[in-house]
DNA sequence: AAGCAGATTTTGGCATACCTCAATAGTAAC
DNA sequence: GTTACTATTGAGGTATGCCAAAATCTGCTT
């Protein structure tokens, strides 16, 4: 039995699916943001699904008493580790329609996000199989987000926010993720050429938390402001010290 | 405001889209069989939609509700013209992805069709009109079924059963359509040649709507015996006087 | 250190969209 | 007109959602 064909076998409803996704991404936010204990809220689950509390609450039990959850009452929710395999299956296919949807069908990346969301229940295993290798076993989305492998292994990013990053005009830097999925902040980006892959450089910033400058390496060599807010959704690869300026 | 909009404005559920094209299909079926009054009975879409004949009766009284259907109590259903709209949509999404999937992704005639069965409920009016100009704007899906327009037209096929066809050694026949969805009988056809498109000459006839016995014109030119029902699945398009053989 | 206020979470009652099954009602053909 | 089929009704089930009341937690104030 492959082990990766779970989400099938065990015929999830698209709301279960959801969930786990949601509790998979809020748990990982969590983590980025550095909290110790990444535990999810009821609130917080509510928020990200568009549901009232109780209804989240409710289906929670029921995703406990299946063994995908564990729920310590008042306090949040964990994944299982049945319930992370299936998050993970379900991001695969969400990462990987994304691509998809950019790569092959022509879409923007401001314009995939919401399709992927609605066909990421609805493809099949062999669909998932076909596109990953019509796109060459991909490991990162349009946003730079990484694709789960079909086994459920994540590549591993080390990644900084470009928020949390020292000025240094003679080093450049490549965005590795963009952290949202907003349409109007992702055309923004875009239109600075602020994208996956892009070499910036970190000019100076301002203090207290105020705008930065940058410079994206090829363009047309303006600086840019951009505020706190937005570099802090802009992780950054690794220092390339071999391609200075 | 585009009048194909109609489905994303009335945010369908999956179960209504399912009992409009089912409707809208036996519909077609039954006129194709030259049924006078084109009916539809709760029995047959019960068949169609693995429910039980109760549950049908229900949703079939919220779809005259809403004004999709017309139901005439104990004798039958028939779509109104939002309702037939509505299920030509939905027709052709499926058709489309078909295409799609056998064309672009690579997926043979005889899986595509479960698969166009979850995704047509999914994609956006986006995605359908990407893949209808990647695919060239097709008429005509891999089973030979018929395209509805964005407008909802549907191109107009005249055709034959091979099982009401006179034998005639001399003359070369097309197969315009496959009217079947069923794996197995999609993979014997397959591999006999017996696909839209393909050129074939009816040999001969066993009486009493016994096997008929054909060839495929270009093929190693065997001649093989098919079932009087396999034979009134294939449609012929048109005879082609101007090849014999 | 205790208690109280405010926020969060759970509970319980109810709604909607589907579905099933079994009983009843209608139709149609001999 | 009785019989055999088909359709509808009605009671009841599951999955999911909402709201408002009750329960619990947390952190501030003294």
């Amino acid at each position: 039995m492959p082990k990766s064909a779970l989400r099938q076998q065990l015929n999830l409803s698209e709301a279960v699916e959801d969930y786990l996704k949601a509790i998979y991404q809020l748990h990982e936010a969590a983590q980025r943001a550095g909290e110790t204990s990444a535990r999810v809220t009821t609130t917080a689950l509510a928020g990200a699904l568009g549901v009232a509390p109780g209804s989240v609450t409710g289906m929670i039990k029921k995703l406990a008493d299946d063994g995908l959850v564990n729920h310590r009452p008042y306090y949040g929710v964990d994944l299982t580790a049945t319930g992370e395999r299936l998050a993970l299956e379900i991001v695969r296919h969400h990462r990987l329609l994304e691509l998809y949807l950019t790569l092959v069908v022509g879409f923007g990346w401001d314009e995939v996000h919401e399709q992927a969301d609605a066909l990421e229940h609805a493809i099949s295993e062999e669909f998932e199989d076909r596109i990953d290798s019509i796109l060459g076993g991909p490991t990162v989305d349009p946003h730079g987000d990484p694709i789960p492998s079909k086994e459920g292994l994540l590549p591993e990013m080390v990644a900084l926010p470009l928020s949390q990053c020292a000025p240094d005009a003679a080093r450049a830097l490549v965005i590795a993720r963009v952290l949202t999925q907003a349409t109007d902040l992702l055309r923004y980006l875009a239109g600075l050429g602020l994208v996956p892959g892009a070499r910036i450089v970190l000019l100076g910033r301002e203090p207290f938390d105020g705008p930065l400058h940058v410079r994206v390496v090829g363009d047309d060599d303006t600086p840019h402001a951009i505020s706190f807010q937005v570099a802090s959704l802009l992780s950054i690869a690794a220092p390339d010290p071999d391609t200075p300026h």
